[in-house]
DNA sequence: TTTCTGACACTAG
DNA sequence: CCTAGTGCCAGAA
């Protein structure tokens, strides 16, 4: 199996553990896309870490994982979450204009 | 082992 | 802006 680097430790894993992991560093405020999230963890594969997404539940080893800050490379949130999401991320003071958030601005790249 | 399915990305038209 | 096609890869069936 393949090894990836999980953020913030100095290990590697399973391929979920990175990616709740990378999910779990994404500052407030600030998003990511799928594929920014398989890249920084050295995959190809935007649409595993989605998966993963889905069957966290939302947390990681008991704790809460910022998923909302996660959104495709256009911007947009999965349409089954739309809401919620946006919600959350006004909340944390991201603008979120037609639906849309600014990837230009909010994008984070790893630090 | 083969097949199918995603909270996706990218290119073409 | 939208649709279609192709590539992607980890899991589940």
């Amino acid at each position: 199996m393949t090894d990836y680097p999980i953020t913030g430790t100095h290990r590697t894993g399973t391929f979920d553990d990175a990616v709740l992991a990378a999910v779990a560093h994404i500052p407030r405020g600030r998003v990511m896309s799928y594929g920014d999230v398989a890249e920084f963890i050295g995959s190809s594969a935007p649409r595993a870490v989605g998966r993963v997404l889905a069957a966290s539940g939302g947390e990681w080893d008991g704790k809460p994982v910022p998923w909302h800050r996660v959104l495709t490379a256009s911007g947009r949130c999965a349409h089954h979450l739309e809401d919620e999401q946006l919600q959350r991320l006004r909340a944390e003071g991201v603008s979120v204009t037609d639906g849309r958030i600014s990837m230009r601005r909010y994008r984070w790249d790893g630090r």
